[in-house]
DNA sequence: ACTCATTTATAACAGGGTTATGAGAGACTG
DNA sequence: CAGTCTCTCATAACCCTGTTATAAATGAGT
């Protein structure tokens, strides 16, 4: 209570309000005349609770990384681990696509200043500093269980999330960029899935029917899996 | 000769020099009046000869795109068709972190106005518009060789393509955001070019082959097969 | 030589981030 | 309870950057 926190708590008004902007209008809204004013505040109080505006860009890029985060973990873990990597992928490309914007944002790619968010601690899971650790830890789990569960060949877990991410992050990157039309999960994402399971050492067999049985998880759960649905 | 194509060149002058600015000083530098005045004009040059800012920063991206496709296209084609693919990604990672912000922007995820190049002609072989489809195309090329000689299972080369695409682009764009560290390519990108080989059907025999020509054609050329060598 | 189109330099305007300044609201202190 | 201190915020200005208006300059064509 008096860590000051809530109050008004106008910093996470200002963050919820710029990431609202982002959605709607696109990253040229990201102004602090703009931002500010959404919440019925002056420019000020980006200078008050943040340095300025890049540091309320950066807070917007964690808290995309924080949905990311959630997404991921809000895919249940079943004793198909291939199939749970799967269905990550689906969550994990779905919540980049509600809102394209903060996703550039989050991967420091868009941002108008050049701000950039440091996601550095990713891939040092000794250094679990930010909230870009936690995603990469849902990612790092559950390819971990499929190696021990003998669906992937021993090898170093973190190599092969990292894989994963790459290829995932690629695609989620070009969808939004526009190509790969209506039909890119179907037509690659899913395919993108299969071809690395395969390549990380689970059967054809195998792999076929854990694509079946994500693609059952996802549209049980209404293709719907993360929990915060925004609007 | 008489299409106005040289002449002082004012225009190709501007975007040589956006591109130095670009690599020298990052986003930041890519202004009128610091562009124009690094080849000693005033900013109007950048609207007589571009509509504007926008207009010059969509040149610069094709420009980018022209020297991935030149990157890919310098890498001869060998028997071995899954190497080709391994050397393709070495040259086209070389060629986007010799100017990451360059990279960036060519695909529109820097660009400070919220410019972004649209490359919806890449994945469609009969819009063959832009110079997107040239560096799309020369992949699309070297994965049909692959299933042509039977290292890859049949399959459409273009979903093959998009996957190797995707996979290649996420780990370059990770690596430029600083992730993977000095080791990014020994680490992740070679075993990822091996998961997606071996996913898309290659044997690990094969593969394992196809990596070290890879390596040796790739040392051979001086780990520099891409012609223009900048500075 | 004259005219017209194109290019360019100068200067101003518009819209952003940022900062200076003073007023207001609470909290603590005597 | 008065005073003071701190934190927050609204107003207004400042600086930088994209853009535009205007006129000079250059060169081609007649």
């Amino acid at each position: 209570m008096s860590t000051g926190e809530d109050k008004d708590d106008v910093r996470g008004r200002l963050v919820e309000a710029a990431i609202r902007l982002l959605a709607d209008n696109g990253p040229e809204a990201l102004q602090a005349r703009k931002v500010a004013a959404e919440i019925g505040a002056s420019t000020m109080a980006v200078y008050t609770h943040f340095g300025g505006m890049g540091e309320l860009i950066d807070a917007v890029g964690r808290e995309g990384f924080r949905r990311l985060s959630a997404s991921l973990d809000a895919v249940p873990s079943s004793d198909d681990t291939v199939a749970d990597l799967f269905t990550m992928a689906l969550a994990y490309r779905r919540t980049a696509l509600e809102n394209p914007h903060l996703y550039a944002v989050t991967f420091g790619l868009s941002a108008p200043g050049g701000r950039r968010v440091t996601l550095s601690d990713i891939t040092d899971p000794h250094g679990k500093t930010g909230e870009g650790l936690t995603a990469f830890g849902f990612l790092l789990d559950a390819t971990t269980r499929a190696i021990d569960a003998g669906r992937f060949r021993p090898a170093d877990p973190l190599v092969a999330a990292a894989q994963l991410w790459s290829a995932v992050h690629g695609y989620v990157t070009l969808e939004i960029s526009g190509h790969f039309g209506e039909t890119g999960v179907e037509l690659i994402l899913r395919p993108l899935n299969a071809t690395i399971a395969l390549g990380l050492g689970d059967t054809i067999e195998k792999t076929t029917r854990s694509l079946q049985r994500s693609t059952h998880t996802w549209q049980q759960a209404g293709g719907n899996i993360h929990p915060r649905s925004g609007d």
